[in-house]
RNA sequence: CGGGGUGUAGCGCAGAUGGUAGCGCGCUUGGUUCGGGACCAAGAGGCCGUGGGUUCAAAUCCCGCCACUCCGACCA
């Protein structure tokens, strides 16, 4: 689509100040006078509502219940599981005073709540008949990040953690791929961005994590953005924590444990995997307005009754609907809910109501309609799908066209060319030949895919060592 | 945490060789406009990021600090 809106740097100039441009002028967040952390403003928070509407709905669905824990930590419970404090303890932020004394002991900000799920579960759980527990905690949650962007990397940021606990192995692994997807769902269906499932390897998995689970995401760009994980505990954290029950043969055992996030990073992702040179264009599931209703010659008589009326109509029928009857020109409303990602545009004036007919504009592909004020909430019910599932494609030819094959360190730099792409490369399942290609080539394994489409380096030799792979690794440059 | 860049009105910027601050957009008021970011007129708005220094005099020169930003390393 041509360009419309100026002081937006065009995403071929500069894809990071392009980002910037956005999430400024869409008035998606601030800066606030806290180094790190952001101002989440009305327009942002209010697609994070419609993210967490539909996601909780989902794990609502599969018996999981909202609980919310403290925000801080006592040291001595974040230190109680090995892996997760040395992954968690360089990042999180410290409180040594209140009310005017020194605390006896430090307690952190909250960087993830493993440790007080775990110490909560362990004074709930007794018996084999209190399994499964099912649990979610919408928050925010913090990391001392060093270098910050908004919504994709900031010291503070909200979420959505859940944690379950299970009497079985197979149980806890079937809530950990049922829940990788959920995301999968939430990300595709909803969000309309196409996601690669996988593993992650022991190098990039979560701190105490037996496994780890991700949907990887490509921006625009190229890069891989990390949308959603899950993760497999074993029970590791229920034997750190000394969490037990009794089970039906009256032996005490230990519960088999999963979490798994995601985060308002997805509104990065939804800017840098749909936006264009004219601004945002926001997913119908979760644009704040799906309908911008835009009275022209406003002036005339009648026109803004007209409009009005059509508003209800489509309010009515359930459809987000808005109106803008400000002074602005045509011009300067249109440019700006192009500008903020409203999927759809309905213009009326008085020559479309003397034909009782209304003007469509569609955001992503800027086609105008003209359509019949009769039966207009149908139509664009049709066009919102059809939105959607076109944003999903474009997105999807996106990621299939520079996802390619490398089977040695050379072609894996090659393929870097240009711009950020995903490599799919034979793995031996060494850690240091995947450091090794980290530093040889500045791609880190995203995940070792499920779909069996992306296994095309199963028989392959690692570019590293030359022993036979183990896996195909899709690996990437990531945000 | 390393390397670069930038901090002047709400936003974007200009302010060579030091002399006490300006432009565009936005904002307010009034009027004219109105089918793709309209126009005219009159206004309001600044401790020049911050702390030191040099100087008769600093937005301008020097040093420190802070913030933002980009590129690495670390991470959702």
């Amino acid at each position: 689509m041509e360009k419309k809106v100026n002081d937006i740097t065009s995403m071929d100039v500069d894809f990071a100040q392009w980002y910037t441009d956005i999430v400024k002028k869409a008035e998606l967040a601030d800066y606030s006078s806290v180094r790190g952390c952001l101002v989440i403003r009305p327009y942002a928070y209010a697609i994070w509502e419609n993210i967490q509407r539909i996601f909780d709905a989902m794990i609502k669905k599969t018996g999981h219940k909202n609980v919310y824990m403290p925000m801080f930590i006592p040291e001595s419970l974040l230190q109680k599981e090995k892996d997760h404090v040395e992954g968690f303890a360089p990042e999180v932020a410290w409180v040594t005073r209140g009310g005017g004394a020194e605390l006896e002991e430090p307690m952190c900000v909250r960087p993830t709540s493993e440790t007080l799920f775990c110490d909560h579960f362990k004074h709930i759980v007794h018996s084999y008949r209190d399994l499964p527990v099912l649990y979610n905690q919408w928050c925010s949650v913090v990391r001392w990040e060093k270098t910050t962007r908004p919504f994709l990397r900031s010291r503070e940021f909200l979420w959505q953690e859940g944690h379950t606990l299970h009497l079985t192995e197979e149980d806890a692994r079937r809530e950990t791929l049922q829940q990788l997807d959920a995301y999968e769902t939430l990300l595709q269906d909803h969000l309309c961005i196409p996601v690669i499932k996988g593993q992650k390897t022991d190098k990039e998995k979560f701190a105490g994590a037996e496994d780890t689970y991700t949907c990887e995401a490509m921006m625009h760009d190229g890069k891989a953005l990390q949308s959603a994980t899950s993760h497999y505990f074993g029970d590791g954290f229920a034997r750190a924590f000394d969490i037990q029950f009794t089970d039906k043969d009256n032996k005490l055992a230990y519960p088999f444990q999963t979490s798994w996030g995601s985060t308002t990073r997805l509104i990065g992702a939804i800017i840098m995997a749909h936006g264009d040179d004219s601004g945002l264009v926001l997913p119908p599931d979760v644009a704040p307005t799906q309908v911008i209703v835009v009275p022209v010659a406003q002036h005339k008589e009648g026109v803004l009754e007209h409009a009005n009326a059509l508003l209800e109509k489509l309010r009515a029928a359930g459809i987000r609907a808005d109106i803008d009857e400000s002074d602005n020109s045509l011009g300067w409303k249109c440019a700006e809910y192009e500008m903020r990602g409203v999927p759809v545009r309905l213009e009326i004036g008085p020559r479309d109501i003397e034909a009782k007919k209304c003007v469509l504009v569609r955001r992503d592909n800027g086609e105008k309609t003209v359509c019949d004020l009769e039966g207009i909430e149908d139509k664009i019910k049709e066009e919102l799908a059809a939105f959607a599932k076109a944003i999903f494609e474009k997105a999807k030819k996106n990621l299939e066209d520079n996802t390619v094959d490398a089977e040695t360190l050379d072609e894996m730099i090659k393929s870097q060319e240009g711009r950020s792409r995903f490599v799919r490369a034979p793995w031996c399942g060494d850690e240091a030949c995947e450091v090794a290609i980290k530093e040889k080539t500045g791609l880190a394994s995203r995940c070792i895919p499920f779909a069996k489409e992306h296994h095309t380096h199963d028989g392959g030799v690692c570019p590293v060592c030359g022993k036979k792979a183990l896996h195909t690794v899709v690996f990437g440059v990531a945000y």
